[in-house]
RNA sequence: UCCGGCGUCGUCUAAUGGCAGGACAGCGGAUUUUGAUUCCGCUUACCGGGGUUCGAAUCCCUGCGCCGGAACCA
């Protein structure tokens, strides 16, 4: 069949939803057609897991021909919902690589629709008001063990219920005093199936429809409803979801359906990251508890705080490809995130060099006002590739990490008499160790070798480091952010307490370095600009960035075999 | 005490009654003017117990464990 070759052209793994779908389109079900949708609700800021979302539902539309993925906003709660929102969310499916073309759509759309069927099942004796308190409702709901008792509201006629949902619209009824229910089965073993609330009032005005309307439809009610009408026909959704597909089906049922049309609901594993809090709660608590910055924090991981962060959307694609789909809960090990995002930026970063923590090195044999314009690789593996030239001098910065004045066994940068080689530069020599009052190595007094210019020496001894370094007079000074993860431990929601997550966030997630020296090609660099420091990791500029004040922020390290073994040597 | 979902390497995920494979992590090695990249190699898994079958991760029974469910949230 063509139609499989066309499903093969990309190399995105299968799971089961597209083993549905596949299945599904060769029963010739829904005359072939796919229409998916992502549904968030606008209350937060899209997150990694969303993106999970994104990419399934987008991923199989784009998979079909002619195949459709609606982006469609859950707006049904004035109260919690916004305009921002809205927005930020349209700007992070986009910027994830997605495009929901002219399939834009609200919940809200739907609310006369949903008006009218509502009308007609209280017409057919299918649903009544109920005008009791929330507790009253609560209580006689039943519980897991037993079964509810019928409401007052069941035994009113049609009539009497029409009178009063159309008060309850008109807004002669305050919050709360009354909801629409559909007349379920008050003993089912399933509580979703106990009358399930179909409308409350909210006195609220609504992003979108303003105060057209006082009362709101629930989710249930809301969203097969609103599947059914843009002609969904898998209806994808994570797994809290399974105990609410009966009720779905149900209202289609309700609202007479026909079987062959309406979409099927099926549900996966959310995302869940180690390191990592991803429910919507816990991410206002720290935007709004100001534990981080904002929603767009490079520590967040929502998709505004990882995109500034300096994630590209091919890393987060590719990653959401390689943990795949499925009915298990799972927490992935945060570390294949940064894998893909590695993978992503080792081949698309120039690399520079830039040095974080300052250390002065003086070459004593190096003339005095000489300088070298060396020409260096914006990628070391195409040697004869693009290039820029770096500025050479007898005043230089190196990295303080890299010197150490008694050094263990297995470092092998530089030490007092210790050679080294600087990058594209020569082999250097540590001769002196200059100090502070306070024992505060304040400067390095190395020689030169002459016979190494480029890096290589004459005699062909070997050395083992290469540093990164820069020239004094000719480096820019830059602002910057070490990110790391957020908290400390595995799992933050382990604890038993209430707030105790929060106690387990990384003292350390942020380290400004306000005097770091970089490289002169790096001097007009502009927002977003990503590149590699060498030997240290990747960094993007921060759009807090203004000409003359570079901002990075680091977006992840490199991976760095040395630390692990100091690290271990503590131990 | 109820209803529903789910159990495969440390983690994520394949297998659709026929050799349990891949990725990440970890460990070891080669190359390296980034302790990076790249390359090579290694360790490690079918929740337990029965049954059906020539053959079971897969089908059946049973036990156990984990997750979700009693909003006028989504």
């Amino acid at each position: 069949m063509s139609d499989d070759k066309d499903a093969k052209k990309d190399d995105s793994p299968g799971n089961f939803v597209w083993d549905l779908v596949c299945q599904d389109r060769e029963k010739g079900k829904h005359g072939g057609k796919v229409v998916t949708r992502f549904p968030p609700e606008p209350n937060g800021y899209l997150h990694i897991g969303h993106a999970k979302s994104i990419c399934l539902n987008f991923g199989i539309a784009q998979r079909v021909p002619g195949g459709q993925c609606n982006l469609r906003f859950d707006d049904t709660n004035p109260e919690t919902e916004e305009v921002e929102f809205v927005e930020s969310i349209k700007a992070d499916v986009r910027w994830l690589g997605f495009d929901w073309g002219d399939n834009l759509f609200f919940a809200s759309d739907y609310f006369g629709k949903l008006h009218e069927y509502a009308v007609a099942m209280i017409e057919a004796g299918a649903a009544y008001v109920d005008d009791r308190t929330t507790e009253e409702i609560r209580q006689t709901r039943g519980d897991f063990y037993k079964p509810g008792d019928e409401a007052p509201g069941r035994k009113r006629t049609p009539a009497e219920n029409l009178a009063l949902f159309e008060r309850m619209k008109k807004g002669e009824l305050a919050d709360g005093a009354a909801v629409l229910r559909a007349k379920g089965d008050m003993a089912s073993t399933d509580v979703k199936m106990r009358d399930p609330v179909m409308y409350r009032i909210r006195h609220a005005r609504h992003h979108r429809t303003g105060d057209a309307w006082c009362i709101y439809p629930m989710y249930d009610w809301a969203h097969g409803q609103s599947d059914y009408i843009e002609g969904v026909t898998h209806s994808v959704c994570t797994l809290e979801f399974v105990n609410h597909r009966p009720l779905y089906h149900w209202f289609l049922d309700r609202i007479g359906a026909p079987e062959a049309t309406r979409p099927q609901q099926i549900e996966f594993a959310r995302l869940n990251l180690t390191f990592t809090v991803l429910s919507k709660r816990k991410l206002q608590e720290l935007v709004y508890g100001k534990h981080v910055a904002g929603w767009d924090d490079p520590r967040m991981p929502t998709l505004a705080g990882m995109r500034r962060r300096g994630f590209t959307p091919e890393a987060i694609r590719a990653f959401c490809d390689r943990i795949g789909v499925s009915t298990k809960d799972s927490v992935v090990d945060v570390s294949l995130l940064e894998h893909a995002l590695r993978e992503d930026l080792n081949a698309r970063c120039p690399r520079v060099m830039a040095v974080l923590r300052p250390i002065k090195v003086t070459l004593e044999n190096f003339p005095e006002g000489e300088v070298w314009e060396i020409d260096a690789p914006y990628d070391p593996e195409k040697p004869d590739g693009p290039s820029r030239k770096v500025p050479f001098s007898r005043e230089l910065y190196i990295e303080a990490d890299d010197f150490m004045e008694n050094p263990p066994k297995k470092f092998f940068r530089l030490s007092p008499g210790a050679e080294v080689r600087l990058r594209y530069a020569c082999i250097i020599k540590c001769k002196e160790v200059k100090k502070d009052g306070a024992g505060n190595v304040t400067e390095l007094v190395c020689t030169y070798d002459p016979d190494s210019r480029g890096g290589t020496p004459k005699d062909g001894r070997k050395i083992k480091a290469t540093l990164h370094w820069v020239s004094a007079k000719h480096a820019a000074s830059a602002e910057v952010r070490l990110y790391d993860r957020l908290f400390r431990v595995e799992n933050p929601l382990s604890g038993e307490g209430k707030d105790e997550w929060l106690s387990h966030l990384n003292p350390s997630s942020l380290e400004v370095l306000a005097n770091a020296k970089v490289e002169p090609s790096l001097t007009g660099a502009i927002a977003g600009h990503a590149v590699q420091f060498e030997r240290l990791g990747y960094f993007v500029v921060d759009p807090d960035a203004k000409p003359g004040a570079l901002v990075f922020n680091r977006t992840i390290t490199l991976k760095d075999t040395w630390a692990n073994i100091a690290a271990k040597g503590e131990g």
